[in-house]
DNA sequence: GGTATTTGACCGCA
DNA sequence: TGCGGTCAAATACC
């Protein structure tokens, strides 16, 4: 697809920069909470919640909006990665409507879909599944795919039947590459992640990849990072991974955002991932596994709209916070922004490190 | 005992 | 008719 970055140039300028801004509050906030002990803290800590949730929602409502979104990669345009449907948005309406009658096949999932290249969890890459995507999910079926070496797994939105959740996501293994898995989502996220019912019935099996959103994390900085190590978003010419440990090829860490330069920047952060990649920089995104389908073309995935869709899940987490700001903490200081990206060329690239 | 996962079967669509 | 998506019983796990 022809690039037609000039068109949208200024929203998505203003996206960068309002996302610049987050990743500047989350550093703070960050910086805040390794001194939990201290009570201006606190109150400094929930300001900068606040204001952290206040830009991402105008960022997730820039990048949705018109001529932004015009430039991302429609759902419906959006080949599947291997065979899969195509689902159309299903406009007005992320409701799935739920089979009346069993066993019966809803028209091939009409709503929106994104895609993504996720890394496997854990540092091995040899993980049974891929990083989590911090939503929680339920696995309700696998098949083996007609010309895929791996079969795929389908997940559901652990919430779907408390709240309704639509969300579903298949899940399937790279042929070229064991380590990392092509994921499709289905729907929007219209639950409620710190749902007492949740809570209750999520704990009490591990999931396939944990769900910071649901973990009751008394150590916020624990939270922080462990998404971090695990949450990598990067879109645009090259590549759209999600997870961390996939061995990858360095990225060149935004320097033209204040908040990243420096050594104590959050991209040298501790991380699992760039910890245990041999050396390989904390932001693992492979600059070669562009194909054809992730974004460069137009055959792409979800790009932009995953990164929103990411957001979002963080955002919302963050919007639901209890009053006790260090019982849940939503990582968005994992999240780093590639300001190096061409807005005009390419995809902008995020980072979960 | 309750919940999540596995897996064979069913069903709709192309 | 074949393939992909989903259901639901059986099983495993905590």
């Amino acid at each position: 697809m022809a690039d037609g970055g000039e068109s949208c140039g200024s929203g998505r300028a203003r996206l960068v920069s309002e996302l610049c801004r987050v990743q500047d509050l989350v550093r703070r906030l960050e910086l805040q909470l390794r001194a939990p002990s201290d009570p201006a803290s606190v109150d400094l800590c929930r300001r900068l919640v606040h204001d952290i949730i206040a830009l991402t929602d105008r960022s997730i409502s820039m990048a949705r909006s018109g001529d932004l979104a015009a430039h991302l990669l429609p759902a419906a345009h959006q080949p599947p990665l291997s065979g899969a449907p195509s689902p159309l948005s299903d406009a007005g309406s992320d409701q799935p409507s739920f089979r009346a009658s069993p066993k019966k096949r809803k028209a091939t999932a009409r709503w929106a879909s994104q895609q993504v290249r996720v890394a496997a969890a854990g540092t091995g890459g040899a993980a049974e599944g891929p990083a989590d995507d911090g939503h929680s999910w339920r696995k309700y079926g696998q098949k083996d795919i007609l010309g895929a070496k791996h079969p795929r797994a389908y997940y559901r939105c652990t919430h779907r039947n408390s709240q309704g959740c639509p969300a579903t996501k298949q899940v399937q293994r790279t042929d070229g590459d064991a380590s990392l898995f092509d994921v499709v989502y289905h729907g929007d996220h219209t639950c409620r992640p710190n749902s007492s019912s949740s809570a209750a019935t999520g704990a009490r099996r591990a999931p396939p990849h944990p769900h910071p959103q649901q973990q009751h994390n008394p150590h916020a900085q624990a939270a922080l990072q462990g998404l971090a190590a695990r949450l990598t978003v990067a879109t645009g010419t090259d590549a759209a991974i999600i997870g961390g440990a996939t061995a990858a090829a360095p990225m060149t860490p935004p320097e033209s955002c204040p908040a990243q330069r420096g050594a104590a920047s959050p991209w040298s952060m501790a991380s699992p991932v760039g910890s245990d990649s041999n050396g390989v920089s904390p932001c693992p995104v492979a600059p070669g596994y562009c194909g054809d389908n992730w974004g460069c073309d137009g055959a792409g995935g979800g790009d932009l709209q995953e990164v929103v869709s990411a957001f979002a899940a963080v955002s919302s987490g963050v919007a639901h916070l209890p009053p006790a700001l260090e019982d849940e903490l939503i990582p968005l200081e994992c999240f780093g922004f590639d300001q190096s990206f061409d807005m005009g060329n390419a995809m902008p690239s995020f980072f979960y490190q």
